[in-house]
DNA sequence: TTGTACGCGTTATCAG
DNA sequence: CTGATAACGCGTACAA
């Protein structure tokens, strides 16, 4: 068991017979070093397979070379969203390709908001981005506080940060419902997300805009959790409720297909008797049947925005001008439910 | 613009009216404190919100305080697959309860090898799970010369690692085709996974073992992406071949529902005139319809079970004798596609 | 039980 | 352009 030994940057430096102050210059760039010696350090360093110590570099740089990504958990399983899986996978696109880790940090609303002000400090991570962000709890004033510059996908519920980006979700919800009115549906449900989400909030004004400019009365409307067996309860609860509508604005396809099925078990036709509109244009939403009529959200789009916007910020890119929200557009998907 | 003065170990040790060393044991427990004293610091801890500098701390401790998830991702898409995402789940659960960081590698398979030797390393993580390893590529070298601990969720293609939890994939491929024949299918067809991949070696071997065991003939085989639209692909190329079958075993639930797109496309009944069993017991599985029997491969389980691993090797709490790789039963979930 | 002093591997600041 | 040398913040033998 003998201590394997690590090669360090005093290990190169000796091999190449220079300063190990010079090694570290020619290695990182971080100033001037005669070609010749550069090359020699660096062959120096291939050879002896050199490879900085993350910590050691870290505490002298005050630089982490780490990013988190933050995804609240409110409920049991909301990585079963696919939403969050796009996020996830563009944000590791992005930072694949430079020298930062992504450290994903799942945060539950009942652990002590310590927990998470411990990872966003400087010196853990130098940035992070926050997903899907609930408005309550103290979570979300922990995150707000943290002295490293924060990302947010999805408008913030509260707070005045400016970073970041988001669809339309007004328009998610008047662009749903507006197909939907011109199908020639007159009572439109809306099966909501959790109350303290802004895209919730969003998409059901969007909704009830689209609705009052036509000059119709809103549907029933319920809330309840992002997922399949929340859109289930919800389209229960509205059937049960004897509430009349013709059509069902879902906030997201995993709800929707939630409602389908439940619509299905009620011997209720989709499209013929009830029509049914989704968000997201997610796999599950072509596997229903009918496939789902849906409102893209570009996930891996906003997640690559807010990459890009937080990799600016962290290499001093970025002016105080440049510092606003970047809002992408929905878009309408045809299929056969609505 | 001042400069921030971070707080430090020192400040602690100053209010408390201690040593720097008295004070890091009494907050992290490593060495005898009295009583008094220990109060004392976390009383000064608290006030001054202390919270150590991580970097600085995995430097002196030379352990890092973090372990990776690999996801070694060789389609664009793997991420839709629902089992990685409760894998995702499931890791993160476990570490969430300790004070290991969890830092999510994504590993494209024409990156060089060293990218990811750089993070498999000690004083980057203490150690690491590799989930959905191909077999092929400098990548899975790389992981296998890493010199940290390493467990595997799902059996490695090569090595020797005995490191690893998995479900028994040959039981999956088993008692899905030994379903479709007690349901009366004689002729059954298999949309397998990619061909590198450990588990659709034993899930086809399972297939092709219940099929010889019943002394029934394979029917079409073909390999495709563990995705929906790998699942399309695969459907059409056996429906365009003439090959006969009745009845269809899909490697992931992914992959049935798109299977199950094709054959309605082309006017075929299911379960009337094809069955078809996927696996993982997935969403997308109940929004397909016919909803799809499925097999369960349990991914939260595993992930829980390949972090307990790795943390008892962490901890120390592993003798030698203990190590061996944990395999889990996969289960029949029977719904109306057979 | 407590304090002193050194080391962890790099980067950064100076002289030269 | 290069080489000493001082931080960086914390853990930990060792001595008191």
């Amino acid at each position: 068991m003998s201590k394997v030994h690590r090669v360090t940057l005093d290990d190169v430096a000796q091999a190449a017979g220079v300063a190990r102050a010079t090694a570290s210059r020619a290695l990182t760039g971080s100033g001037p070093v005669s070609q010749t010696t550069r090359t020699r350090v660096e062959a120096a360093a291939a050879q002896l397979r050199f490879s900085p110590h993350q910590a050691a570099r870290a505490l002298a740089s005050s630089q982490a070379q780490a990013i988190a990504l933050v995804i609240p958990e409110p409920d049991a399983f909301i990585l079963g969203d696919p939403f969050l899986s796009y996020v996830i996978m563009g944000v590791s696109e992005v930072f694949h390709d430079t020298t930062y880790q992504l450290i994903l940090v799942i945060a539950h609303p009942d652990d002590p908001p310590t927990k998470i002000s411990q990872v966003l400090r400087p010196g853990y991570v130098d940035g992070a981005i926050v997903v899907s962000q609930h408005g309550s709890g103290q979570i979300a004033q922990a995150i707000d506080e943290a002295e490293i510059p924060i990302v947010y996908i999805g408008r913030p519920w509260s707070g005045q940060s400016l970073l970041y980006v988001d669809v339309d979700n007004r328009a998610v919800g008047h662009i749903a419902t507006a197909h939907l009115l011109r199908q020639g549906s007159r009572r439109i449900a809306c099966i909501a997300g959790p109350v303290d989400m802004s895209p919730v909030d969003d998409r059901t004004s969007g909704w009830r805009a689209a609705l009052s400019a036509a000059g119709v009365e809103p549907g029933p409307l319920r809330h309840s959790p992002f997922t399949a067996s929340g859109g289930e309860v919800s389209m229960r609860s509205i059937l049960e409720s004897g509430e009349p509508f013709d059509a069902v604005f879902a906030q997201s396809d995993l709800m929707a297909a939630g409602a389908v099925r439940v619509l299905t078990e009620a011997d209720l036709d989709v499209p013929g008797q009830v029509r049914v509109v989704g968000v997201d244009d997610a796999e599950v939403g072509r596997a229903t049947s009918p496939p789902l009529t849906s409102v893209t959200n570009p996930a891996e789009e906003l997640a690559r925005g807010a990459s890009h916007m937080l990799l600016s910020i962290l290499d001093g890119e970025m002016s105080s001008e440049q510092i606003h929200p970047q809002i992408l557009n929905p878009r309408l998907i045809v299929r056969e439910s609505a």
